[in-house]
DNA sequence: TTCGTATGGTACGAAACGGACTATGTCAAC
DNA sequence: GTTGACATAGTCCGTTTCGTACCATACGAA
């Protein structure tokens, strides 16, 4: 059996073992909707990997795996010793980079010089809708959690994302009242 | 001559358009150089793809091309009536879409019921020094911008670094002060 | 003439993407 | 108990991106 320190694991590979970490004994399809409840707003990638990756851990030893009996004979995998050790490892691992991110509305702003001051106020007041949408999305998690007994760690990702929202929606807001001059 | 809009356009190569748009006359190199000063802060991607997607953009009649007579020869592109149409064309399209983000230190905050204390603490520490870091880069491009005339529009994207840096640094000073219990 | 270094460019296997497509179980109605 | 509809669950595979190690060229200094 290879072992763990063999081979490189991507985030996506720690992400897989920490959401069965905290769900506990999990299928694919567990993890491809609580993926996109959570993980995905900080952590995007395509559900499709979330049917090889597990098998790929397990053939390391950081899952197990049975299956079902019944029904659809799901696969069900569950974090080993071994699992849980390299989950425990990484999160001690303070990352030396801060978030990446991709944003095609500044790749537009920065090339605003071809636009006209309307386009350029239309663009910044849909991004405002856009993010006060998602601000209302983040809240009514956050509010949601005061009510049920949702881990506080596990909730404080949201709370940067709050933050997150509102620095944009000021700046778009800033951006639709004052268009800076070309 | 494939038309442009027979072929779909991703993001990068309206980015190389608009950034031949705003130098003017380029080469590879050029642009890798401005990517790295600019763009790449918010749209990242490997400098591999500067040396492909010009050819496929003058292949297209978006870009023309001519090469350097003496010492590299290098390919020189420059934007053509229909490059500079299909960039108008993008940058009046706002999109449906907010910001990704991918961002490792918020996944093992999201996991952070697998660390100590501490470790959360240093994790918050940590970032808030990357981010202090980042957010002095961007005042001193913000600061020699006022000095020299760089345009305003070109400047604005700045602001929002500015804006996110300072609300990341928040959110990480609070993790770092009054962390979360588990 | 060579050497060192910054400049400039290439190549290519490995991952990731993404979305269309297929299959499976369940339950209600007849 | 058979049908059909719908939500659940999973697969497939061609296309893009990635990333980074490596190669090549110019040019000034010694």
């Amino acid at each position: 059996m290879p072992t763990a320190a063999a081979v490189r694991l991507s985030p996506t590979s720690y992400l897989v073992l920490g959401l069965i970490g905290l769900r506990g004994a999990s299928t694919p399809y567990d993890l491809k909707r609580a993926v996109s409840r959570t993980v995905s707003y900080f952590w995007p990638f395509p559900h499709s990997q979330l049917y090889g990756e597990p098998d790929r851990l397990a053939g390391m030893g950081l899952l197990s795996r049975k299956d079902e009996s019944g029904g659809r004979h799901r696969k069900v995998y569950t974090l080993t010793k071994e699992g849980r050790r390299a989950l425990q490892g990484w999160v001690k691992s303070p990352p030396d980079e801060i978030f990446e991110m991709r944003d095609i509305a500044v790749l537009q702003l920065f090339f605003s010089e071809f636009m006209s001051e309307d386009d350029l106020v239309a663009l910044a007041l849909n991004q405002g809708r856009l993010y006060r949408e998602r601000l209302a999305a983040y809240q009514s998690i956050a509010s949601a959690a005061g009510e049920t007994r949702i881990k506080r760690r596990r909730m404080a990702s949201v709370h940067l994302g709050i933050r997150m929202m509102n620095a944009c929606i000021d700046f778009w807001d800033e951006v639709a009242k004052n268009p800076p001059e070309p």
